[in-house]
DNA sequence: CCCATCTCATAAGCCTGCTTATGATATGGA
DNA sequence: TCCATATCATAAGCAGGCTTATGAGATGGG
C-alpha cells in the first residue's frame, strides 16, 4: 500500500460520499422522497420565498440542476413556484403545507442517520474532519464572483 | 447556527465530495476522459483480467453501473472485453495499449490535484479524516455477504 | 429613449449512479 | 441425469449532476 495519504483521501472522500448518498437515498425513499429533494425542502424551510437563482447559488448547484429538482417537487405538490410582482423573470419558491409537513418529519431522520453512521466517533475527530473538508470545499468550489467578473471583463474587451 | 456537529459533517461530506467530483471531472476532461472512467482504468491497471462482477464488487458499484462504464471505455478502445474459456457467461477486462498509456499519464494528474486541494493540511489531519471516513464507509457500505446469505436463506426457506 | 448586455429560468443532451427485471450459463443435490 | 437455484452480464427506466444554448425580461450608458 504505497498510496500517498493525500491521494488516498481524495479517493476515499468521493467513494465514501457516494456510499453515504446511496444510503441516505434509501432512507429518504422510505419516506417517499430523495436526498436531493430533501435538501431543497430543508433550505426552503429556513429561507422561504427565495428565487431559484439565489437558492442554486446557496446550494452550489447550477441553476438548471435546481430547475429540474423543483420540477419534481412541484409535480408532487411539495413546493410552489410563485410569480414575483417586481420581476417577471423570477419564480419565488414556497413550501406547500404538505412540503412543510414532510420536511419536518425528515428532520428526525437526519439526526438518526448521523447518529448511526458516526456513533463512537468523538467530537474532536468530527471537528477535524469538518475542517479538512472545508479546505477542500473552498479550493474546489466554483468561484462565481470571479467567473462573473471574467464574463464582465470579456464583455468589456469585446 | 445550532446545527449539531454530526449532522453538519454528513452534509458537508456529501457537498464537498460533489464539488470535488466536478472539479476532478473538469481536469479529467482536459485529458479526454471522466473521473468514473479513470477509476476503472486505474483499478484495471493494478488487476488486469478481472471479470466485471469482481471489479464491480471491488469498486462497490452495482454490476450494471460498471457495464455501462465499460461500454464507453470499449467504444473508445481503451478497454477490451475478452471471453473466458472456462465460463461463457463472463467477460474478462483488459486495458488496450492506448488505455494503459492514458492511465499512466493520468497518474501524474491525480498527484497534482491532491497537492492543490490539500496543500497546507498536515498529515495528522489527513490521517484523522481518513479514519472518520473509514468509519462512515464501513457503516454505509452495502453488506454483500449478508445480502448473499439472506438470498440463500430465503431460497432455502422457499 | 434605445440598444447592448446581463440575468433568470429553462431546454437539449450527456454521464453516472440506482432499482428492478431478464436471458444465458453453471452448479449442486435428488 | 435433470431441475431448481445462483451467478454473470445486460436492458429498461429513473434521478440528479453537468455543459452549452436560448428566449424573455431587466437595466444602464450613450
Amino acid at each position: 500500500m504505497m498510496r500517498p495519504l493525500r491521494r488516498e483521501l481524495m479517493f476515499q472522500l468521493v467513494e465514501t460520499a457516494r456510499l453515504l448518498r446511496t444510503y441516505v437515498d434509501q432512507r429518504a425513499r422510505q419516506h417517499g422522497t430523495t436526498r436531493a429533494q430533501w435538501g431543497v425542502l430543508s433550505r426552503l424551510r429556513r429561507a422561504e420565498g427565495l428565487n431559484q437563482a439565489a437558492l442554486a447559488e446557496q446550494m452550489d448547484l447550477q441553476p438548471i440542476s435546481l430547475t429540474r429538482l423543483v420540477d419534481r417537487l412541484e409535480q408532487q405538490k411539495l413546493v410552489e413556484r410563485r410569480e414575483d410582482a417586481a420581476d417577471r423573470r423570477v419564480r419565488l419558491l414556497h413550501l406547500t403545507p404538505e412540503g412543510r409537513e414532510l420536511v419536518e418529519g425528515l428532520d428526525t431522520v437526519r439526526g438518526e442517520i448521523a447518529g448511526e453512521v458516526l456513533a463512537g466517533v468523538d467530537d474532536a475527530a468530527i471537528v477535524m474532519a469538518l475542517e479538512t473538508l472545508g479546505t477542500i470545499r473552498d479550493r474546489t468550489r466554483p468561484q462565481r464572483d470571479e467567473r462573473a467578473q471574467a464574463a464582465r471583463a470579456a464583455g468589456r474587451a469585446a
